[in-house]
DNA sequence: ATAACTTTGTACTAGACGGTTAATAATTAA
DNA sequence: TTAATTATTAACCGTCTAGTACAAAGTTAT
Protein backbone atom coordinates (compact mmCIF):
# COMPACT_ATOMS: atom_id res chain seq x y z
CA UNK A 1 0.00 0.00 0.00
CA UNK A 2 3.06 2.18 0.78
CA UNK A 3 4.08 4.03 -2.33
CA UNK A 4 6.62 6.24 -1.11
CA UNK A 5 9.86 6.79 -3.06
CA UNK A 6 12.54 5.01 -0.64
CA UNK A 7 15.68 3.55 -2.53
CA UNK A 8 16.04 0.78 0.25
CA UNK A 9 19.65 0.60 0.31
CA UNK A 10 19.75 -2.77 1.76
CA UNK A 11 19.07 -4.08 -1.84
CA UNK A 12 21.45 -3.27 -4.35
CA UNK A 13 18.57 -3.85 -7.32
CA UNK A 14 15.05 -1.94 -7.16
CA UNK A 15 12.77 -3.00 -9.65
CA UNK A 16 9.89 -1.94 -7.91
CA UNK A 17 12.09 1.47 -7.34
CA UNK A 18 12.95 2.03 -11.01
CA UNK A 19 9.67 1.58 -12.16
CA UNK A 20 8.31 3.72 -9.72
CA UNK A 21 10.54 6.62 -10.16
CA UNK A 22 10.29 6.13 -13.99
CA UNK A 23 6.91 6.38 -13.66
CA UNK A 24 6.63 9.62 -11.09
CA UNK A 25 9.36 11.49 -13.51
CA UNK A 26 7.60 10.72 -16.79
CA UNK A 27 3.61 11.41 -15.23
CA UNK A 28 4.97 15.13 -14.35
CA UNK A 29 6.65 15.30 -17.61
CA UNK A 30 3.56 14.16 -19.70
CA UNK A 31 1.02 16.29 -17.78
CA UNK A 32 3.16 19.21 -18.10
CA UNK A 33 3.80 18.55 -21.55
CA UNK A 34 1.40 16.19 -23.69
CA UNK A 35 2.18 13.10 -25.20
CA UNK A 36 4.46 13.99 -28.64
CA UNK A 37 5.46 17.00 -26.44
CA UNK A 38 7.13 15.39 -23.79
CA UNK A 39 10.90 13.96 -24.43
CA UNK A 40 11.91 10.57 -23.82
CA UNK A 41 15.20 11.73 -23.77
CA UNK A 42 14.12 14.64 -21.25
CA UNK A 43 12.35 12.50 -19.20
CA UNK A 44 15.67 9.76 -18.72
CA UNK A 45 17.77 12.52 -17.95
CA UNK A 46 15.22 13.29 -14.84
CA UNK A 47 15.41 9.60 -13.72
CA UNK A 48 17.84 7.96 -11.66
CA UNK A 49 18.10 5.77 -14.16
CA UNK A 50 18.91 5.55 -18.00
CA UNK A 51 16.64 5.57 -20.90
CA UNK A 52 17.72 2.52 -21.79
CA UNK A 53 15.63 1.08 -18.33
CA UNK A 54 12.59 3.15 -20.14
CA UNK A 55 12.83 0.78 -22.87
CA UNK A 56 13.09 -1.99 -21.17
CA UNK A 57 10.45 -1.70 -18.29
CA UNK A 58 7.68 0.11 -20.54
CA UNK A 59 8.70 -1.17 -24.60
CA UNK A 60 8.21 2.53 -25.82
CA UNK A 61 7.23 5.94 -25.32
CA UNK A 62 3.40 5.21 -25.57
CA UNK A 63 3.52 2.22 -23.33
CA UNK A 64 4.98 4.59 -20.69
CA UNK A 65 2.23 7.07 -21.52
CA UNK A 66 -0.50 4.25 -20.68
CA UNK A 67 1.43 2.95 -17.64
CA UNK A 68 1.31 6.45 -16.18
CA UNK A 69 -2.57 6.84 -16.93
CA UNK A 70 -2.97 3.53 -15.32
CA UNK A 71 -0.92 4.80 -12.62
CA UNK A 72 -2.74 8.13 -12.03
CA UNK A 73 -6.34 6.37 -11.85
CA UNK A 74 -5.39 3.95 -9.51
CA UNK A 75 -4.05 6.54 -7.36
CA UNK A 76 -7.17 8.98 -7.49
CA UNK A 77 -9.31 5.40 -6.37
CA UNK A 78 -7.11 5.36 -3.37
CA UNK A 79 -7.67 8.20 -2.35
CA UNK A 80 -11.68 8.44 -2.77
CA UNK A 81 -11.69 4.54 -1.00
CA UNK A 82 -10.77 6.92 2.19
CA UNK A 83 -14.27 8.49 1.74
CA UNK A 84 -16.60 7.44 4.37
CA UNK A 85 -20.01 8.20 3.77
CA UNK A 86 -22.30 5.59 4.94
CA UNK A 87 -22.79 6.64 8.10
CA UNK A 88 -23.77 10.20 7.36
CA UNK A 89 -27.28 11.37 5.50
CA UNK A 90 -27.93 11.23 2.36
CA UNK A 91 -27.98 14.83 1.43
CA UNK A 92 -25.05 15.17 3.85
CA UNK A 93 -23.29 12.17 2.32
CA UNK A 94 -24.14 14.15 -1.54
CA UNK A 95 -22.67 17.30 0.42
CA UNK A 96 -19.53 15.77 1.25
CA UNK A 97 -19.08 13.63 -1.82
CA UNK A 98 -18.96 17.13 -4.19
CA UNK A 99 -16.84 19.09 -1.81
CA UNK A 100 -14.41 16.29 -1.74
CA UNK A 101 -14.27 15.98 -5.46
CA UNK A 102 -14.10 19.62 -6.36
CA UNK A 103 -11.37 19.75 -3.48
CA UNK A 104 -9.35 16.43 -4.89
CA UNK A 105 -9.29 17.54 -8.56
CA UNK A 106 -8.07 20.61 -7.24
CA UNK A 107 -5.46 19.08 -5.29
CA UNK A 108 -4.13 16.62 -8.15
CA UNK A 109 -3.46 18.82 -11.26
CA UNK A 110 -1.51 16.74 -13.07
CA UNK A 111 -3.81 13.86 -12.84
CA UNK A 112 -6.50 16.18 -14.66
CA UNK A 113 -3.87 17.47 -17.09
CA UNK A 114 -3.68 13.72 -17.95
CA UNK A 115 -7.04 13.30 -18.26
CA UNK A 116 -7.65 16.46 -21.05
CA UNK A 117 -4.68 14.79 -22.68
CA UNK A 118 -6.15 11.53 -23.25
CA UNK A 119 -9.60 13.20 -24.15
CA UNK A 120 -7.41 15.01 -26.75
CA UNK A 121 -6.24 11.56 -28.03
CA UNK A 122 -9.87 10.62 -28.02
CA UNK A 123 -9.42 7.86 -25.08
CA UNK A 124 -7.38 5.59 -27.72
CA UNK A 125 -5.22 4.61 -24.27
CA UNK A 126 -8.18 3.89 -22.24
CA UNK A 127 -10.21 2.21 -24.28
CA UNK A 128 -7.56 -0.58 -24.28
CA UNK A 129 -7.42 -0.32 -20.65
CA UNK A 130 -9.53 -2.63 -18.42
CA UNK A 131 -7.65 -1.71 -15.00
CA UNK A 132 -9.32 1.76 -15.57
CA UNK A 133 -12.85 0.67 -16.35
CA UNK A 134 -13.13 -1.23 -12.98
CA UNK A 135 -11.68 1.81 -10.94
CA UNK A 136 -14.28 4.19 -12.01
CA UNK A 137 -17.49 1.74 -11.50
CA UNK A 138 -16.95 1.89 -7.51
CA UNK A 139 -17.51 5.82 -7.87
CA UNK A 140 -21.17 5.16 -9.33
CA UNK A 141 -21.86 2.41 -6.71
CA UNK A 142 -21.03 4.45 -4.43
CA UNK A 143 -23.85 7.41 -5.72
CA UNK A 144 -25.82 4.53 -6.24
CA UNK A 145 -26.09 3.99 -2.83
CA UNK A 146 -26.68 7.61 -2.12
CA UNK A 147 -29.22 8.25 -4.23
CA UNK A 148 -31.65 5.36 -3.02
CA UNK A 149 -31.49 6.08 0.91
CA UNK A 150 -31.91 10.22 -0.46
CA UNK A 151 -35.41 8.65 -2.70
CA UNK A 152 -36.07 6.17 0.70
CA UNK A 153 -35.81 9.15 2.89
CA UNK A 154 -38.35 11.48 0.89
CA UNK A 155 -35.09 13.85 0.31
CA UNK A 156 -34.54 13.45 -3.88
CA UNK A 157 -36.55 14.21 -6.64
CA UNK A 158 -37.43 10.30 -8.09
CA UNK A 159 -35.94 10.53 -11.48
CA UNK A 160 -32.13 10.76 -10.67
CA UNK A 161 -29.20 8.41 -12.97
CA UNK A 162 -26.44 8.16 -11.14
CA UNK A 163 -23.54 8.28 -13.69
CA UNK A 164 -25.68 11.56 -14.93
CA UNK A 165 -25.09 12.82 -11.42
CA UNK A 166 -21.30 11.54 -11.60
CA UNK A 167 -21.25 13.96 -14.59
CA UNK A 168 -22.84 16.56 -13.41
CA UNK A 169 -20.20 16.36 -10.09
CA UNK A 170 -17.11 16.05 -12.62
CA UNK A 171 -18.28 18.83 -14.54
CA UNK A 172 -17.89 21.37 -12.11
CA UNK A 173 -15.07 20.07 -10.39
CA UNK A 174 -12.72 18.94 -13.37
CA UNK A 175 -13.63 22.52 -15.34
CA UNK A 176 -12.43 24.59 -12.24
CA UNK A 177 -8.76 22.92 -12.78
CA UNK A 178 -8.83 22.39 -16.32
CA UNK A 179 -9.51 25.52 -17.66
CA UNK A 180 -8.11 27.46 -15.18
CA UNK A 181 -5.47 28.89 -17.39
CA UNK A 182 -7.70 30.35 -20.02
CA UNK A 183 -10.39 31.60 -17.37
CA UNK A 184 -7.89 33.06 -15.54
CA UNK A 185 -6.25 34.64 -18.67
CA UNK A 186 -10.00 36.12 -20.37
CA UNK A 187 -11.55 37.53 -16.84
CA UNK A 188 -9.22 39.20 -14.46
CA UNK A 189 -11.42 37.79 -11.93
CA UNK A 190 -11.39 36.45 -8.24
CA UNK A 191 -12.25 33.00 -8.83
CA UNK A 192 -9.07 31.74 -8.03
CA UNK A 193 -8.08 33.42 -5.09
CA UNK A 194 -8.38 30.99 -2.16
CA UNK A 195 -11.84 32.90 -1.24
CA UNK A 196 -13.19 32.72 -5.02
CA UNK A 197 -12.22 28.75 -4.60
CA UNK A 198 -13.84 28.18 -1.56
CA UNK A 199 -16.99 30.38 -2.59
CA UNK A 200 -17.00 28.28 -5.77
CA UNK A 201 -16.95 24.67 -4.36
CA UNK A 202 -19.68 26.19 -1.76
CA UNK A 203 -22.18 26.49 -4.91
CA UNK A 204 -20.80 24.02 -6.59
CA UNK A 205 -22.04 21.86 -3.63
CA UNK A 206 -25.73 23.77 -3.48
CA UNK A 207 -25.81 23.70 -7.43
CA UNK A 208 -25.90 19.64 -6.91
CA UNK A 209 -28.16 19.59 -3.86
CA UNK A 210 -30.59 21.80 -5.36
CA UNK A 211 -30.54 19.66 -8.40
CA UNK A 212 -30.80 16.38 -6.36
CA UNK A 213 -33.60 18.02 -4.20
CA UNK A 214 -36.05 19.47 -6.40
CA UNK A 215 -39.28 17.88 -7.00
CA UNK A 216 -41.26 18.31 -10.39
CA UNK A 217 -43.33 21.45 -9.80
CA UNK A 218 -41.95 23.57 -7.16
CA UNK A 219 -40.49 25.89 -9.45
CA UNK A 220 -39.73 26.75 -12.93
CA UNK B 1 -19.13 38.99 -43.01
CA UNK B 2 -18.90 35.97 -45.25
CA UNK B 3 -16.67 34.06 -44.47
CA UNK B 4 -17.25 31.30 -47.19
CA UNK B 5 -14.45 29.98 -48.90
CA UNK B 6 -14.91 31.12 -52.47
CA UNK B 7 -11.80 30.64 -55.41
CA UNK B 8 -13.33 34.36 -56.91
CA UNK B 9 -11.85 32.82 -59.91
CA UNK B 10 -11.90 36.38 -61.38
CA UNK B 11 -8.82 37.28 -59.51
CA UNK B 12 -5.77 35.75 -59.96
CA UNK B 13 -4.11 35.74 -56.78
CA UNK B 14 -6.70 35.96 -53.91
CA UNK B 15 -4.17 36.67 -50.74
CA UNK B 16 -7.48 36.07 -48.40
CA UNK B 17 -8.58 33.19 -49.76
CA UNK B 18 -5.38 31.42 -49.52
CA UNK B 19 -4.95 32.69 -45.75
CA UNK B 20 -8.21 31.40 -44.98
CA UNK B 21 -7.71 27.97 -46.59
CA UNK B 22 -4.40 27.39 -44.58
CA UNK B 23 -5.99 28.77 -41.16
CA UNK B 24 -9.21 26.45 -41.84
CA UNK B 25 -7.12 23.25 -42.75
CA UNK B 26 -4.47 24.25 -39.47
CA UNK B 27 -7.12 24.71 -37.46
CA UNK B 28 -8.88 21.18 -37.97
CA UNK B 29 -4.93 20.14 -37.44
CA UNK B 30 -4.08 21.76 -34.49
CA UNK B 31 -7.40 20.40 -33.09
CA UNK B 32 -7.08 17.26 -34.21
CA UNK B 33 -3.28 16.72 -33.04
CA UNK B 34 -2.64 19.43 -30.71
CA UNK B 35 0.12 22.65 -31.03
CA UNK B 36 3.14 19.72 -31.06
CA UNK B 37 1.02 16.64 -32.55
CA UNK B 38 0.06 18.69 -35.51
CA UNK B 39 2.80 18.14 -38.83
CA UNK B 40 3.87 21.57 -41.18
CA UNK B 41 4.09 19.50 -44.37
CA UNK B 42 0.55 17.49 -43.56
CA UNK B 43 -0.74 21.04 -43.03
CA UNK B 44 0.73 21.75 -46.59
CA UNK B 45 -0.33 18.91 -48.28
CA UNK B 46 -3.73 19.54 -47.23
CA UNK B 47 -3.97 22.94 -48.42
CA UNK B 48 -4.24 24.92 -51.72
CA UNK B 49 -0.92 26.57 -51.67
CA UNK B 50 2.59 25.60 -50.26
CA UNK B 51 4.48 25.28 -47.00
CA UNK B 52 6.42 28.22 -48.19
CA UNK B 53 2.91 30.35 -48.56
CA UNK B 54 2.38 29.47 -44.99
CA UNK B 55 5.20 30.66 -43.39
CA UNK B 56 4.89 33.40 -45.80
CA UNK B 57 1.52 34.41 -44.00
CA UNK B 58 2.05 33.46 -40.44
CA UNK B 59 5.94 33.02 -39.90
CA UNK B 60 6.09 30.02 -37.82
CA UNK B 61 4.49 27.23 -36.88
CA UNK B 62 3.47 29.23 -33.42
CA UNK B 63 2.39 31.99 -35.24
CA UNK B 64 0.07 29.99 -37.02
CA UNK B 65 -1.39 28.23 -34.05
CA UNK B 66 -2.49 31.65 -32.37
CA UNK B 67 -4.11 32.95 -35.59
CA UNK B 68 -6.00 30.03 -35.04
CA UNK B 69 -7.30 30.04 -31.61
CA UNK B 70 -7.90 34.10 -32.62
CA UNK B 71 -10.17 33.17 -35.42
CA UNK B 72 -11.77 30.26 -33.47
CA UNK B 73 -12.79 32.92 -30.61
CA UNK B 74 -13.94 35.43 -33.01
CA UNK B 75 -16.05 32.86 -35.07
CA UNK B 76 -17.71 31.80 -31.43
CA UNK B 77 -18.38 35.87 -30.59
CA UNK B 78 -20.37 36.18 -34.13
CA UNK B 79 -22.65 33.10 -33.12
CA UNK B 80 -23.21 34.87 -29.47
CA UNK B 81 -24.00 38.04 -30.98
CA UNK B 82 -27.10 36.62 -32.68
CA UNK B 83 -28.68 35.85 -29.88
CA UNK B 84 -31.74 38.20 -29.00
CA UNK B 85 -31.96 38.11 -25.13
CA UNK B 86 -33.19 41.88 -24.49
CA UNK B 87 -37.01 41.32 -25.43
CA UNK B 88 -37.23 38.27 -22.88
CA UNK B 89 -37.93 37.77 -19.46
CA UNK B 90 -34.95 37.30 -17.20
CA UNK B 91 -35.44 34.29 -16.43
CA UNK B 92 -36.50 33.31 -20.00
CA UNK B 93 -33.46 34.67 -21.37
CA UNK B 94 -30.72 33.04 -18.86
CA UNK B 95 -33.12 29.78 -19.82
CA UNK B 96 -32.26 30.61 -23.33
CA UNK B 97 -28.48 31.40 -23.49
CA UNK B 98 -27.90 28.46 -20.96
CA UNK B 99 -29.40 25.89 -23.98
CA UNK B 100 -27.65 27.97 -26.68
CA UNK B 101 -24.36 27.44 -24.84
CA UNK B 102 -24.54 23.72 -24.82
CA UNK B 103 -25.84 23.68 -27.76
CA UNK B 104 -23.11 25.86 -28.90
CA UNK B 105 -20.29 24.06 -27.81
CA UNK B 106 -21.54 20.60 -28.59
CA UNK B 107 -21.84 22.09 -32.59
CA UNK B 108 -18.10 23.42 -32.33
CA UNK B 109 -16.22 20.73 -30.93
CA UNK B 110 -13.22 21.90 -32.57
CA UNK B 111 -12.95 25.25 -31.19
CA UNK B 112 -13.78 23.19 -27.50
CA UNK B 113 -10.27 21.29 -28.74
CA UNK B 114 -8.58 24.06 -29.52
CA UNK B 115 -9.29 25.68 -26.05
CA UNK B 116 -8.36 22.49 -24.26
CA UNK B 117 -4.84 22.18 -25.99
CA UNK B 118 -4.58 25.93 -25.12
CA UNK B 119 -4.92 24.89 -21.37
CA UNK B 120 -2.58 22.36 -21.56
CA UNK B 121 -0.08 25.38 -22.72
CA UNK B 122 -1.20 26.91 -19.32
CA UNK B 123 -2.59 29.73 -21.99
CA UNK B 124 0.51 31.20 -23.07
CA UNK B 125 -0.74 32.25 -26.49
CA UNK B 126 -4.14 33.69 -25.38
CA UNK B 127 -2.48 35.76 -22.55
CA UNK B 128 -0.57 37.79 -25.26
CA UNK B 129 -3.49 38.44 -27.28
CA UNK B 130 -5.79 41.84 -26.85
CA UNK B 131 -8.46 40.32 -29.43
CA UNK B 132 -9.43 37.41 -27.78
CA UNK B 133 -9.88 39.57 -24.52
CA UNK B 134 -12.11 41.59 -26.11
CA UNK B 135 -14.15 38.85 -27.34
CA UNK B 136 -15.41 37.89 -23.99
CA UNK B 137 -16.13 41.14 -21.76
CA UNK B 138 -19.46 41.05 -24.51
CA UNK B 139 -20.78 37.56 -22.98
CA UNK B 140 -20.43 38.87 -19.00
CA UNK B 141 -21.87 42.16 -19.89
CA UNK B 142 -24.60 40.00 -21.37
CA UNK B 143 -24.90 38.44 -18.00
CA UNK B 144 -24.85 41.08 -15.77
CA UNK B 145 -27.91 42.53 -17.68
CA UNK B 146 -29.56 39.38 -17.41
CA UNK B 147 -28.93 39.27 -13.35
CA UNK B 148 -29.61 42.50 -12.68
CA UNK B 149 -32.82 42.56 -14.70
CA UNK B 150 -34.16 38.95 -12.87
CA UNK B 151 -32.96 40.72 -9.24
CA UNK B 152 -35.36 43.71 -10.05
CA UNK B 153 -37.96 41.46 -10.87
CA UNK B 154 -37.68 39.78 -7.68
CA UNK B 155 -36.82 36.46 -9.38
CA UNK B 156 -33.36 36.00 -8.77
CA UNK B 157 -31.42 35.61 -5.33
CA UNK B 158 -29.23 38.84 -4.14
CA UNK B 159 -25.45 37.86 -4.30
CA UNK B 160 -24.65 36.60 -8.54
CA UNK B 161 -21.87 37.38 -9.42
CA UNK B 162 -21.97 37.56 -13.26
CA UNK B 163 -17.96 35.43 -13.90
CA UNK B 164 -19.24 33.16 -11.41
CA UNK B 165 -22.31 32.67 -13.54
CA UNK B 166 -20.17 32.54 -16.82
CA UNK B 167 -17.96 29.61 -14.97
CA UNK B 168 -20.91 27.53 -14.09
CA UNK B 169 -23.12 27.63 -17.55
CA UNK B 170 -19.16 27.04 -19.06
CA UNK B 171 -18.05 24.29 -16.99
CA UNK B 172 -21.32 22.05 -17.77
CA UNK B 173 -21.40 23.54 -21.45
CA UNK B 174 -17.52 22.75 -22.34
CA UNK B 175 -17.16 19.29 -19.76
CA UNK B 176 -19.87 17.89 -22.20
CA UNK B 177 -17.38 18.24 -24.98
CA UNK B 178 -14.43 17.95 -23.61
CA UNK B 179 -14.33 15.21 -22.05
CA UNK B 180 -16.74 12.78 -24.12
CA UNK B 181 -13.87 10.67 -24.89
CA UNK B 182 -13.16 9.43 -21.51
CA UNK B 183 -16.34 9.47 -20.32
CA UNK B 184 -18.24 7.70 -22.79
CA UNK B 185 -14.94 5.27 -22.77
CA UNK B 186 -15.62 4.51 -18.98
CA UNK B 187 -19.17 4.63 -18.79
CA UNK B 188 -21.11 2.61 -21.42
CA UNK B 189 -23.89 5.24 -20.79
CA UNK B 190 -26.89 6.78 -22.80
CA UNK B 191 -25.31 9.99 -21.79
CA UNK B 192 -24.31 10.82 -25.29
CA UNK B 193 -26.86 9.52 -26.95
CA UNK B 194 -29.28 11.85 -28.79
CA UNK B 195 -31.68 11.46 -26.10
CA UNK B 196 -29.38 11.33 -23.40
CA UNK B 197 -27.86 15.11 -24.72
CA UNK B 198 -31.45 16.46 -24.88
CA UNK B 199 -31.27 15.39 -21.12
CA UNK B 200 -28.18 16.57 -19.93
CA UNK B 201 -28.87 19.67 -21.57
CA UNK B 202 -32.33 20.16 -19.65
CA UNK B 203 -30.60 19.60 -16.90
CA UNK B 204 -28.56 22.12 -16.94
CA UNK B 205 -30.66 24.32 -17.73
CA UNK B 206 -32.48 23.72 -14.87
CA UNK B 207 -29.97 23.69 -12.51
CA UNK B 208 -28.63 27.10 -13.33
CA UNK B 209 -32.31 28.34 -12.96
CA UNK B 210 -32.24 26.41 -9.45
CA UNK B 211 -28.71 27.96 -8.36
CA UNK B 212 -30.00 31.74 -9.53
CA UNK B 213 -33.59 31.72 -8.13
CA UNK B 214 -32.77 30.21 -4.84
CA UNK B 215 -33.05 32.47 -1.93
CA UNK B 216 -31.91 31.95 1.04
CA UNK B 217 -33.29 29.63 3.56
CA UNK B 218 -35.43 28.19 1.24
CA UNK B 219 -33.52 24.82 1.87
CA UNK B 220 -30.74 23.61 3.00
C1' DA C 1 25.29 -23.77 -9.96
C1' DT C 2 22.57 -22.21 -13.20
C1' DA C 3 19.47 -19.60 -15.43
C1' DA C 4 16.66 -15.70 -15.46
C1' DC C 5 16.37 -11.15 -14.41
C1' DT C 6 18.10 -6.49 -13.75
C1' DT C 7 21.34 -2.81 -14.63
C1' DT C 8 24.74 0.39 -16.81
C1' DG C 9 26.24 3.51 -20.49
C1' DT C 10 27.55 5.10 -24.73
C1' DA C 11 27.23 5.51 -29.29
C1' DC C 12 24.47 5.17 -32.97
C1' DT C 13 20.72 5.29 -36.67
C1' DA C 14 17.13 6.34 -39.63
C1' DG C 15 13.81 9.24 -40.19
C1' DA C 16 10.98 13.20 -39.13
C1' DC C 17 10.68 17.86 -38.20
C1' DG C 18 10.50 22.97 -38.53
C1' DG C 19 12.16 26.11 -41.28
C1' DT C 20 15.06 28.19 -45.38
C1' DT C 21 16.93 28.98 -49.92
C1' DA C 22 16.90 30.20 -54.49
C1' DA C 23 15.40 31.33 -58.53
C1' DT C 24 11.50 33.07 -60.75
C1' DA C 25 7.60 35.59 -62.06
C1' DA C 26 2.70 37.04 -62.32
C1' DT C 27 -0.43 40.50 -60.47
C1' DT C 28 -1.72 44.63 -58.71
C1' DA C 29 -1.74 49.38 -56.62
C1' DA C 30 0.52 53.80 -56.99
C1' DT D 1 5.96 52.54 -65.24
C1' DT D 2 7.46 51.23 -61.13
C1' DA D 3 7.56 49.01 -56.95
C1' DA D 4 5.44 46.21 -53.71
C1' DT D 5 2.99 42.25 -53.04
C1' DT D 6 1.70 37.60 -53.85
C1' DA D 7 2.74 33.45 -55.48
C1' DT D 8 5.31 28.65 -57.08
C1' DT D 9 8.32 24.71 -56.47
C1' DA D 10 11.41 21.50 -54.96
C1' DA D 11 15.42 20.76 -52.98
C1' DC D 12 17.81 21.37 -48.94
C1' DC D 13 19.65 22.02 -43.91
C1' DG D 14 20.63 21.30 -39.26
C1' DT D 15 18.56 19.56 -35.46
C1' DC D 16 15.90 16.70 -32.77
C1' DT D 17 13.70 12.33 -31.69
C1' DA D 18 12.23 7.72 -30.72
C1' DG D 19 14.27 3.76 -30.50
C1' DT D 20 18.41 0.26 -30.98
C1' DA D 21 22.88 -2.04 -30.76
C1' DC D 22 26.27 -3.64 -28.25
C1' DA D 23 28.99 -4.97 -24.77
C1' DA D 24 29.37 -6.15 -20.15
C1' DA D 25 28.19 -7.64 -15.68
C1' DG D 26 25.96 -7.81 -11.16
C1' DT D 27 22.00 -9.95 -8.56
C1' DT D 28 18.60 -13.07 -7.38
C1' DA D 29 15.60 -17.13 -7.36
C1' DT D 30 15.51 -22.00 -7.84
Amino acid sequence: MELEERPNKAVKRDPKGVRLNILRVSSKEFAEYGLSGARVNEIAALTKTSKRMIYYYFGDKNGLYRACLEAAYSHVRAGEEKLDLAGLAPDKALAKLVGFTFDHHRKNPDFIRLVMIENIHKAAYLKSSDIIRKVNSAAIKNLTGIITRGQDAGLFRDELDPVELHWQISALSFFNVSNKPTFSALFNSELYSKEGQRTLRDHAVEMILLYVSHKKGTLL
